[in-house]
DNA sequence: CGGTCTATTGACTGGCGTCAAGCACCGTGG
DNA sequence: CCACGGTGCTTGACGCCAGTCAATAGACCG
Protein backbone atom coordinates (compact mmCIF):
# COMPACT_ATOMS: atom_id res chain seq x y z
CA UNK A 1 0.00 0.00 0.00
CA UNK A 2 0.86 3.19 -0.41
CA UNK A 3 0.09 4.55 3.19
CA UNK A 4 3.39 2.94 4.30
CA UNK A 5 5.76 4.41 1.72
CA UNK A 6 7.18 6.81 4.23
CA UNK A 7 7.77 4.46 6.61
CA UNK A 8 10.03 2.38 4.48
CA UNK A 9 11.89 5.16 3.38
CA UNK A 10 12.83 5.83 6.27
CA UNK A 11 14.20 2.85 7.25
CA UNK A 12 15.90 2.24 4.28
CA UNK A 13 17.77 5.31 5.48
CA UNK A 14 19.23 3.20 8.32
CA UNK A 15 20.11 -0.22 6.73
CA UNK A 16 19.05 -2.59 3.61
CA UNK A 17 15.77 -4.51 2.97
CA UNK A 18 15.73 -7.32 0.86
CA UNK A 19 12.90 -7.23 -1.92
CA UNK A 20 11.15 -9.13 0.15
CA UNK A 21 11.06 -7.44 3.40
CA UNK A 22 9.67 -4.32 1.21
CA UNK A 23 6.85 -6.26 0.33
CA UNK A 24 6.11 -7.40 3.46
CA UNK A 25 6.41 -3.93 4.87
CA UNK A 26 4.08 -2.06 2.18
CA UNK A 27 1.84 -4.61 2.41
CA UNK A 28 0.74 -3.80 5.69
CA UNK A 29 -2.52 -3.50 6.19
CA UNK A 30 -3.06 -0.07 6.49
CA UNK A 31 -6.53 1.94 7.94
CA UNK A 32 -5.94 5.36 6.67
CA UNK A 33 -7.53 8.44 8.52
CA UNK A 34 -7.29 12.43 8.31
CA UNK A 35 -7.21 14.89 11.97
CA UNK A 36 -7.63 18.41 11.20
CA UNK A 37 -5.27 20.69 13.37
CA UNK A 38 -5.61 20.02 16.94
CA UNK A 39 -7.53 16.68 16.58
CA UNK A 40 -6.84 13.52 19.09
CA UNK A 41 -5.24 10.68 17.01
CA UNK A 42 -4.99 8.56 20.38
CA UNK A 43 -6.43 9.20 23.58
CA UNK A 44 -4.05 8.84 26.70
CA UNK A 45 -4.98 6.41 28.80
CA UNK A 46 -6.99 4.18 26.02
CA UNK A 47 -5.64 0.76 25.44
CA UNK A 48 -4.94 0.67 21.20
CA UNK A 49 -5.66 -2.38 19.26
CA UNK A 50 -3.83 -0.98 16.60
CA UNK A 51 -0.48 1.30 16.18
CA UNK A 52 -0.50 4.54 13.96
CA UNK A 53 2.22 5.42 11.36
CA UNK A 54 1.96 9.54 9.81
CA UNK A 55 1.98 9.38 6.58
CA UNK A 56 1.89 13.10 5.90
CA UNK A 57 1.84 16.32 7.96
CA UNK A 58 2.72 16.45 11.75
CA UNK A 59 1.47 14.59 15.00
CA UNK A 60 2.67 15.59 18.50
CA UNK A 61 2.63 13.42 21.83
CA UNK A 62 1.58 15.46 25.01
CA UNK A 63 0.88 15.11 28.19
CA UNK A 64 -1.21 17.36 30.73
CA UNK A 65 -1.19 18.22 34.01
CA UNK A 66 -3.96 19.17 36.29
CA UNK A 67 -3.43 22.96 35.98
CA UNK A 68 -4.18 22.91 31.95
CA UNK A 69 -0.52 22.78 30.90
CA UNK A 70 0.79 20.41 27.90
CA UNK A 71 3.78 19.54 27.44
CA UNK A 72 4.77 17.94 24.17
CA UNK A 73 7.67 15.30 24.18
CA UNK A 74 7.63 14.68 20.67
CA UNK A 75 7.12 15.90 17.09
CA UNK A 76 6.05 13.57 14.67
CA UNK A 77 7.52 13.65 10.52
CA UNK A 78 6.07 11.36 7.99
CA UNK A 79 7.23 8.37 8.26
CA UNK A 80 7.37 7.86 11.77
CA UNK A 81 5.67 4.55 13.17
CA UNK A 82 4.39 7.21 16.68
CA UNK A 83 2.99 4.80 18.91
CA UNK A 84 4.25 1.62 18.10
CA UNK A 85 5.54 1.23 21.65
CA UNK A 86 1.45 0.84 22.30
CA UNK A 87 2.22 -2.39 21.25
CA UNK A 88 4.19 -3.38 24.21
CA UNK A 89 3.33 -0.60 26.77
CA UNK A 90 -0.35 -1.53 26.27
CA UNK A 91 -1.73 1.70 28.20
CA UNK A 92 -1.17 5.10 26.26
CA UNK A 93 0.51 7.35 29.09
CA UNK A 94 0.24 10.40 26.78
CA UNK A 95 -2.21 11.12 23.80
CA UNK A 96 -1.05 12.07 20.26
CA UNK A 97 -2.70 14.62 18.51
CA UNK A 98 -2.44 16.35 15.15
CA UNK A 99 -0.36 19.53 14.42
CA UNK A 100 -1.82 21.26 11.49
CA UNK A 101 -3.68 18.83 9.16
CA UNK A 102 -2.01 15.35 9.44
CA UNK A 103 -2.33 12.09 7.73
CA UNK A 104 -1.80 8.12 9.43
CA UNK A 105 -2.41 4.97 8.85
CA UNK A 106 -3.64 2.46 11.36
CA UNK A 107 -1.62 -0.66 11.34
CA UNK A 108 -3.31 -3.99 13.77
CA UNK A 109 -0.84 -5.39 16.25
CA UNK A 110 -1.72 -8.21 15.61
CA UNK A 111 -0.22 -8.12 12.12
CA UNK A 112 2.70 -6.31 13.65
CA UNK A 113 3.39 -8.97 16.19
CA UNK A 114 2.90 -11.17 13.55
CA UNK A 115 5.75 -9.98 11.46
CA UNK A 116 8.15 -10.20 14.08
CA UNK A 117 7.63 -13.47 14.99
CA UNK A 118 8.23 -14.28 11.21
CA UNK A 119 10.47 -11.48 10.40
CA UNK A 120 13.49 -10.88 13.04
CA UNK A 121 14.93 -8.64 11.14
CA UNK A 122 12.20 -6.39 10.69
CA UNK A 123 11.67 -6.66 14.38
CA UNK A 124 14.18 -5.26 14.81
CA UNK A 125 13.60 -2.08 12.38
CA UNK A 126 11.02 -1.84 14.47
CA UNK A 127 12.50 -1.74 17.21
CA UNK A 128 14.96 0.15 16.24
CA UNK A 129 12.40 2.89 15.11
CA UNK A 130 11.37 3.25 18.82
CA UNK A 131 14.81 3.06 19.46
CA UNK A 132 15.59 6.32 17.85
CA UNK A 133 12.20 7.89 19.37
CA UNK A 134 14.36 7.45 22.40
CA UNK A 135 17.38 9.26 21.41
CA UNK A 136 15.55 12.39 20.17
CA UNK A 137 13.52 11.85 23.62
CA UNK A 138 16.93 12.44 25.60
CA UNK A 139 18.66 14.84 23.51
CA UNK A 140 15.20 17.02 24.37
CA UNK A 141 16.20 16.41 27.74
CA UNK A 142 19.24 18.07 27.40
CA UNK A 143 17.83 20.46 25.19
CA UNK A 144 15.39 21.54 28.12
CA UNK A 145 17.46 20.88 31.33
CA UNK A 146 20.80 22.71 29.86
CA UNK A 147 20.04 24.93 27.24
CA UNK A 148 18.71 28.26 27.12
CA UNK A 149 15.55 28.86 25.37
CA UNK A 150 17.26 30.65 22.32
CA UNK A 151 19.39 27.71 22.12
CA UNK A 152 16.57 25.28 22.82
CA UNK A 153 14.33 27.09 19.97
CA UNK A 154 17.43 26.67 17.05
CA UNK A 155 18.17 23.10 18.07
CA UNK A 156 14.86 22.42 17.75
CA UNK A 157 14.89 23.91 14.15
CA UNK A 158 18.13 22.33 13.36
CA UNK A 159 16.73 18.83 14.40
CA UNK A 160 13.34 19.22 12.28
CA UNK A 161 15.07 20.08 9.20
CA UNK A 162 17.21 17.30 9.41
CA UNK A 163 14.60 14.51 10.13
CA UNK A 164 12.40 16.39 6.97
CA UNK A 165 14.75 16.39 4.71
CA UNK A 166 15.52 12.64 5.33
CA UNK A 167 12.01 12.18 5.18
CA UNK A 168 12.08 13.56 1.51
CA UNK A 169 9.98 16.35 2.67
CA UNK A 170 12.00 19.00 3.13
CA UNK A 171 14.99 20.33 1.04
CA UNK A 172 16.90 23.69 0.33
CA UNK A 173 16.97 24.42 4.14
CA UNK A 174 12.67 25.05 4.17
CA UNK A 175 9.96 23.56 5.64
CA UNK A 176 6.29 23.74 6.73
CA UNK A 177 5.64 23.31 10.16
CA UNK A 178 2.11 24.27 10.69
CA UNK A 179 1.94 25.10 14.74
CA UNK A 180 1.15 28.23 16.46
CA UNK A 181 3.44 29.43 18.87
CA UNK A 182 1.17 28.29 21.89
CA UNK A 183 2.26 25.10 20.62
CA UNK A 184 5.84 25.53 20.29
CA UNK A 185 5.53 26.84 23.70
CA UNK A 186 4.35 23.59 24.68
CA UNK A 187 7.16 21.68 22.75
CA UNK A 188 9.87 23.89 24.48
CA UNK A 189 8.19 23.97 28.18
CA UNK A 190 8.17 28.12 27.47
CA UNK A 191 5.12 30.90 27.87
CA UNK A 192 3.79 31.59 24.54
CA UNK A 193 5.13 35.51 24.96
CA UNK A 194 8.63 34.11 25.49
CA UNK A 195 8.71 31.74 22.83
CA UNK A 196 7.49 35.11 20.42
CA UNK A 197 11.09 37.22 21.36
CA UNK A 198 12.78 34.10 21.18
CA UNK A 199 11.59 33.78 17.36
CA UNK A 200 12.26 37.29 17.04
CA UNK A 201 15.54 37.15 18.20
CA UNK A 202 16.65 33.97 15.75
CA UNK A 203 14.74 36.43 12.90
CA UNK A 204 16.74 39.55 14.26
CA UNK A 205 19.79 37.63 13.80
CA UNK A 206 19.54 36.47 10.46
CA UNK A 207 19.34 32.69 11.08
CA UNK A 208 15.78 31.92 10.81
CA UNK A 209 12.31 33.03 8.91
CA UNK A 210 9.44 31.85 10.21
CA UNK A 211 6.23 33.11 8.71
CA UNK A 212 2.89 31.23 8.20
CA UNK A 213 3.73 27.79 9.24
CA UNK A 214 6.58 27.64 6.72
CA UNK A 215 10.33 27.99 8.43
CA UNK A 216 13.48 29.03 6.13
CA UNK A 217 16.60 28.46 7.32
CA UNK A 218 18.90 31.35 6.63
CA UNK A 219 22.42 30.41 7.93
CA UNK A 220 22.01 26.42 8.90
CA UNK A 221 26.34 26.15 10.32
CA UNK A 222 25.79 29.20 12.63
CA UNK A 223 22.42 27.67 13.70
CA UNK A 224 23.96 24.70 14.71
CA UNK A 225 26.68 26.01 15.98
CA UNK A 226 24.17 28.17 18.22
CA UNK A 227 22.67 25.32 19.77
CA UNK A 228 25.22 22.52 19.86
CA UNK A 229 23.31 20.68 17.24
CA UNK A 230 25.30 17.18 16.36
CA UNK A 231 23.07 14.86 14.11
CA UNK A 232 24.89 11.51 15.47
CA UNK A 233 21.67 10.87 17.68
CA UNK A 234 19.11 10.62 14.77
CA UNK A 235 21.02 7.66 13.53
CA UNK A 236 20.79 8.58 9.77
CA UNK A 237 23.57 5.89 8.49
CA UNK A 238 22.82 2.96 6.49
CA UNK A 239 24.39 0.43 8.33
CA UNK A 240 23.61 -3.36 9.15
CA UNK A 241 21.39 -3.36 12.20
CA UNK B 1 24.18 -16.90 36.03
CA UNK B 2 23.25 -14.79 39.14
CA UNK B 3 24.42 -11.91 37.31
CA UNK B 4 21.13 -11.63 35.23
CA UNK B 5 18.89 -12.18 38.20
CA UNK B 6 17.39 -8.64 38.90
CA UNK B 7 16.97 -8.43 35.28
CA UNK B 8 14.87 -11.50 34.97
CA UNK B 9 12.56 -10.25 38.26
CA UNK B 10 12.07 -7.04 36.00
CA UNK B 11 10.41 -8.82 32.96
CA UNK B 12 8.45 -11.35 35.73
CA UNK B 13 6.93 -8.20 36.94
CA UNK B 14 5.40 -7.49 33.53
CA UNK B 15 4.85 -10.50 31.94
CA UNK B 16 4.94 -14.13 32.51
CA UNK B 17 8.44 -16.47 31.43
CA UNK B 18 7.94 -20.27 30.76
CA UNK B 19 10.80 -21.73 31.93
CA UNK B 20 12.65 -22.57 29.06
CA UNK B 21 12.46 -18.68 28.71
CA UNK B 22 13.52 -18.07 32.04
CA UNK B 23 16.48 -20.35 31.82
CA UNK B 24 17.97 -18.75 28.32
CA UNK B 25 17.76 -15.35 29.96
CA UNK B 26 19.60 -16.64 33.26
CA UNK B 27 22.08 -18.40 31.51
CA UNK B 28 22.97 -15.20 28.85
CA UNK B 29 26.62 -15.05 29.13
CA UNK B 30 27.79 -12.05 31.65
CA UNK B 31 30.69 -10.10 31.71
CA UNK B 32 30.97 -8.82 35.60
CA UNK B 33 32.46 -5.76 36.23
CA UNK B 34 32.18 -3.14 39.46
CA UNK B 35 32.52 0.70 38.82
CA UNK B 36 33.64 2.89 41.62
CA UNK B 37 31.38 6.43 41.63
CA UNK B 38 31.75 8.60 38.85
CA UNK B 39 33.35 6.14 37.18
CA UNK B 40 32.35 6.18 32.56
CA UNK B 41 31.06 2.70 32.20
CA UNK B 42 30.53 3.22 27.88
CA UNK B 43 31.88 6.31 26.20
CA UNK B 44 29.40 8.99 24.23
CA UNK B 45 30.42 8.49 20.69
CA UNK B 46 31.77 4.35 21.01
CA UNK B 47 30.72 1.87 19.43
CA UNK B 48 29.89 -0.69 22.35
CA UNK B 49 30.01 -4.55 21.14
CA UNK B 50 27.94 -5.50 24.27
CA UNK B 51 24.84 -4.12 26.01
CA UNK B 52 25.28 -3.22 29.82
CA UNK B 53 22.92 -4.68 32.45
CA UNK B 54 22.82 -2.90 36.24
CA UNK B 55 22.78 -5.77 38.32
CA UNK B 56 23.65 -3.41 41.96
CA UNK B 57 23.64 0.69 42.61
CA UNK B 58 22.98 3.26 39.96
CA UNK B 59 23.66 4.12 36.30
CA UNK B 60 22.94 7.47 34.58
CA UNK B 61 23.49 8.29 31.09
CA UNK B 62 24.72 11.35 30.53
CA UNK B 63 25.47 14.33 27.92
CA UNK B 64 27.47 16.81 27.81
CA UNK B 65 27.97 20.39 26.56
CA UNK B 66 30.34 22.17 25.27
CA UNK B 67 30.52 25.07 28.24
CA UNK B 68 31.06 21.50 30.74
CA UNK B 69 27.22 21.90 31.41
CA UNK B 70 26.03 18.09 32.29
CA UNK B 71 22.83 16.82 31.89
CA UNK B 72 21.46 13.33 33.05
CA UNK B 73 18.92 11.91 30.84
CA UNK B 74 18.07 8.61 32.70
CA UNK B 75 19.09 6.57 36.43
CA UNK B 76 18.81 3.16 36.06
CA UNK B 77 18.90 1.14 38.61
CA UNK B 78 19.28 -3.22 39.61
CA UNK B 79 17.82 -4.79 36.77
CA UNK B 80 18.14 -2.41 34.09
CA UNK B 81 19.70 -3.08 30.87
CA UNK B 82 20.54 0.16 30.25
CA UNK B 83 22.00 0.28 26.64
CA UNK B 84 20.78 -2.12 25.09
CA UNK B 85 19.69 0.26 22.41
CA UNK B 86 23.25 0.39 21.29
CA UNK B 87 22.78 -3.02 19.88
CA UNK B 88 20.32 -0.93 17.06
CA UNK B 89 22.18 2.44 17.73
CA UNK B 90 25.53 1.32 16.92
CA UNK B 91 26.87 4.89 18.23
CA UNK B 92 26.29 6.26 21.75
CA UNK B 93 24.85 9.68 21.63
CA UNK B 94 25.79 9.70 25.22
CA UNK B 95 27.53 8.21 27.94
CA UNK B 96 26.70 5.44 31.17
CA UNK B 97 28.28 6.33 34.55
CA UNK B 98 28.50 4.95 37.79
CA UNK B 99 26.54 7.22 40.51
CA UNK B 100 28.01 5.69 43.94
CA UNK B 101 29.81 2.47 43.51
CA UNK B 102 27.57 0.49 40.75
CA UNK B 103 27.93 -3.65 39.65
CA UNK B 104 27.03 -4.08 35.93
CA UNK B 105 27.26 -7.31 33.82
CA UNK B 106 28.15 -6.77 30.13
CA UNK B 107 26.19 -9.21 27.31
CA UNK B 108 27.28 -9.37 23.66
CA UNK B 109 25.44 -7.81 21.09
CA UNK B 110 25.81 -11.12 19.00
CA UNK B 111 24.29 -13.52 21.83
CA UNK B 112 21.17 -10.93 22.11
CA UNK B 113 20.27 -10.73 18.50
CA UNK B 114 20.81 -14.96 18.29
CA UNK B 115 18.10 -14.59 20.71
CA UNK B 116 15.46 -11.99 19.42
CA UNK B 117 15.77 -14.58 16.48
CA UNK B 118 15.65 -17.83 18.08
CA UNK B 119 12.87 -16.21 20.60
CA UNK B 120 10.27 -13.92 19.45
CA UNK B 121 8.77 -13.32 22.77
CA UNK B 122 11.82 -12.50 24.72
CA UNK B 123 12.65 -10.32 21.94
CA UNK B 124 9.53 -8.34 22.99
CA UNK B 125 10.11 -8.44 26.04
CA UNK B 126 13.89 -6.97 25.30
CA UNK B 127 11.99 -4.31 23.21
CA UNK B 128 9.72 -3.69 26.10
CA UNK B 129 12.28 -2.63 28.41
CA UNK B 130 13.83 -0.03 25.83
CA UNK B 131 9.79 1.01 25.40
CA UNK B 132 9.71 1.53 29.07
CA UNK B 133 12.69 3.56 29.14
CA UNK B 134 11.48 6.06 26.37
CA UNK B 135 8.42 6.38 28.67
CA UNK B 136 10.53 7.22 31.80
CA UNK B 137 12.14 10.06 28.89
CA UNK B 138 9.01 11.52 28.17
CA UNK B 139 7.78 11.61 31.70
CA UNK B 140 11.24 13.78 32.37
CA UNK B 141 10.54 15.93 29.62
CA UNK B 142 7.04 16.91 30.90
CA UNK B 143 8.73 17.28 34.60
CA UNK B 144 11.79 19.61 33.04
CA UNK B 145 9.21 21.47 30.72
CA UNK B 146 6.19 22.06 33.21
CA UNK B 147 6.80 21.25 36.90
CA UNK B 148 8.10 23.55 39.41
CA UNK B 149 11.77 22.86 41.26
CA UNK B 150 9.98 21.52 43.64
CA UNK B 151 7.63 19.35 42.32
CA UNK B 152 10.29 17.99 39.59
CA UNK B 153 12.40 17.04 42.94
CA UNK B 154 9.28 15.10 44.25
CA UNK B 155 8.53 13.20 41.08
CA UNK B 156 11.57 12.29 40.81
CA UNK B 157 11.74 10.89 44.76
CA UNK B 158 8.74 9.40 44.02
CA UNK B 159 9.39 7.50 40.69
CA UNK B 160 12.87 6.28 42.20
CA UNK B 161 10.87 4.55 45.31
CA UNK B 162 8.19 2.56 42.84
CA UNK B 163 10.79 1.68 40.42
CA UNK B 164 13.68 0.39 43.28
CA UNK B 165 10.53 -1.30 44.88
CA UNK B 166 9.82 -3.13 41.77
CA UNK B 167 13.53 -3.95 41.97
CA UNK B 168 13.46 -5.57 45.53
CA UNK B 169 15.59 -3.17 46.65
CA UNK B 170 14.05 -1.21 48.53
CA UNK B 171 10.52 -1.17 51.45
CA UNK B 172 9.14 0.78 53.95
CA UNK B 173 9.62 3.91 51.82
CA UNK B 174 13.31 3.88 52.09
CA UNK B 175 15.87 3.17 49.88
CA UNK B 176 19.94 4.53 49.23
CA UNK B 177 20.57 6.94 46.31
CA UNK B 178 23.91 7.85 46.58
CA UNK B 179 24.32 10.93 44.46
CA UNK B 180 25.83 14.19 45.12
CA UNK B 181 23.80 17.21 44.96
CA UNK B 182 25.73 18.59 42.48
CA UNK B 183 24.51 15.20 40.18
CA UNK B 184 20.89 15.79 42.06
CA UNK B 185 21.38 19.45 39.90
CA UNK B 186 22.40 17.46 36.91
CA UNK B 187 19.12 14.88 36.98
CA UNK B 188 16.82 17.94 37.30
CA UNK B 189 18.43 20.72 35.29
CA UNK B 190 19.02 22.79 37.90
CA UNK B 191 22.47 24.43 40.06
CA UNK B 192 23.83 22.71 43.28
CA UNK B 193 22.39 25.85 45.08
CA UNK B 194 18.65 25.34 44.08
CA UNK B 195 18.52 21.40 44.57
CA UNK B 196 19.78 22.23 48.06
CA UNK B 197 17.28 24.74 48.87
CA UNK B 198 14.37 22.49 47.28
CA UNK B 199 15.69 19.96 49.36
CA UNK B 200 15.34 21.59 52.62
CA UNK B 201 12.05 23.05 51.71
CA UNK B 202 10.78 19.08 51.41
CA UNK B 203 12.18 18.55 54.62
CA UNK B 204 10.86 21.25 55.86
CA UNK B 205 7.52 20.09 54.84
CA UNK B 206 8.01 16.80 56.23
CA UNK B 207 7.60 15.13 53.11
CA UNK B 208 11.02 13.72 53.02
CA UNK B 209 14.45 12.53 54.95
CA UNK B 210 17.39 13.19 52.62
CA UNK B 211 20.64 12.24 54.48
CA UNK B 212 23.96 10.83 53.70
CA UNK B 213 22.54 8.92 50.72
CA UNK B 214 19.70 7.31 52.23
CA UNK B 215 16.23 8.97 51.40
CA UNK B 216 13.24 8.08 53.35
CA UNK B 217 9.53 9.23 52.16
CA UNK B 218 8.03 10.46 55.00
CA UNK B 219 4.70 11.36 53.38
CA UNK B 220 4.16 9.10 50.00
CA UNK B 221 0.53 10.16 49.51
CA UNK B 222 1.27 14.05 49.36
CA UNK B 223 4.59 13.92 47.84
CA UNK B 224 3.07 12.16 44.97
CA UNK B 225 -0.52 14.71 45.16
CA UNK B 226 2.44 17.78 44.95
CA UNK B 227 4.14 16.45 42.29
CA UNK B 228 1.30 14.42 40.24
CA UNK B 229 3.11 11.42 40.52
CA UNK B 230 0.96 8.79 38.17
CA UNK B 231 2.88 5.11 37.99
CA UNK B 232 1.11 3.96 34.94
CA UNK B 233 4.27 5.09 32.35
CA UNK B 234 6.33 2.71 33.95
CA UNK B 235 3.70 -0.60 33.36
CA UNK B 236 3.97 -2.43 36.07
CA UNK B 237 1.28 -4.51 35.37
CA UNK B 238 2.03 -8.16 34.41
CA UNK B 239 -0.10 -9.14 30.96
CA UNK B 240 0.88 -11.02 28.05
CA UNK B 241 3.07 -8.55 25.91
C1' DC C 1 47.36 20.10 59.42
C1' DG C 2 46.43 21.84 54.94
C1' DG C 3 43.63 20.44 50.67
C1' DT C 4 39.64 18.89 48.51
C1' DC C 5 34.89 17.79 48.29
C1' DT C 6 30.26 18.55 49.77
C1' DA C 7 26.54 20.92 52.07
C1' DT C 8 24.71 25.21 53.35
C1' DT C 9 23.47 30.12 53.43
C1' DG C 10 23.17 35.09 51.95
C1' DA C 11 23.13 38.77 48.51
C1' DC C 12 22.36 39.97 44.11
C1' DT C 13 21.19 39.21 39.10
C1' DG C 14 18.75 37.75 35.20
C1' DG C 15 15.83 34.74 32.36
C1' DC C 16 11.44 33.66 31.79
C1' DG C 17 6.43 33.97 33.40
C1' DT C 18 2.30 36.80 34.07
C1' DC C 19 -0.75 40.33 33.08
C1' DA C 20 -2.47 43.38 29.95
C1' DA C 21 -3.23 45.86 25.81
C1' DG C 22 -3.17 46.51 20.88
C1' DC C 23 -3.19 44.77 16.22
C1' DA C 24 -3.96 41.84 12.15
C1' DC C 25 -6.56 38.45 10.09
C1' DC C 26 -10.62 35.74 9.12
C1' DG C 27 -15.16 33.76 8.90
C1' DT C 28 -19.90 34.86 10.16
C1' DG C 29 -24.05 37.26 10.01
C1' DG C 30 -26.79 41.50 9.94
C1' DC D 1 -20.93 46.33 2.90
C1' DC D 2 -19.50 46.48 7.50
C1' DA D 3 -19.90 45.05 12.48
C1' DC D 4 -18.43 41.40 15.29
C1' DG D 5 -16.09 37.89 17.85
C1' DG D 6 -12.44 34.54 17.80
C1' DT D 7 -7.74 33.34 17.20
C1' DG D 8 -3.04 34.24 16.86
C1' DC D 9 0.97 37.54 16.96
C1' DT D 10 3.36 41.30 19.17
C1' DT D 11 4.94 44.41 22.71
C1' DG D 12 5.48 46.67 27.39
C1' DA D 13 5.58 46.58 32.46
C1' DC D 14 6.39 44.07 36.27
C1' DG D 15 7.39 40.06 39.34
C1' DC D 16 9.30 35.65 40.65
C1' DC D 17 11.89 31.47 40.18
C1' DA D 18 16.18 29.92 39.65
C1' DG D 19 21.25 31.09 38.49
C1' DT D 20 25.62 33.23 39.95
C1' DC D 21 28.96 34.66 43.09
C1' DA D 22 30.87 34.30 47.39
C1' DA D 23 31.69 32.84 51.99
C1' DT D 24 31.47 29.42 55.81
C1' DA D 25 31.54 25.03 57.88
C1' DG D 26 32.06 20.14 58.23
C1' DA D 27 33.93 15.60 56.58
C1' DC D 28 37.41 13.08 54.78
C1' DC D 29 42.11 12.25 53.45
C1' DG D 30 46.87 12.27 52.40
Amino acid sequence: MVQTAPFLRSLERRDSLSDAEMKIISELPARPAVFAAGEEIVAEGSRPMESCLVTAGFAARSQSLRSGERQITAVHVPGDFVDLHSLLLRVMDHSVVALGQCKVAFVPHERIKEITEQHPHIARLFWMSTTIDGAIQRTWITCLGRRSAEQHLAHLVCELYVRLEAAGVASDLTFEFPVTQAQLGDVLGLSVVHVNRKLQELRGAELVEWRDGVVKIRDFERLAALSEFDPTYLSLRREGR
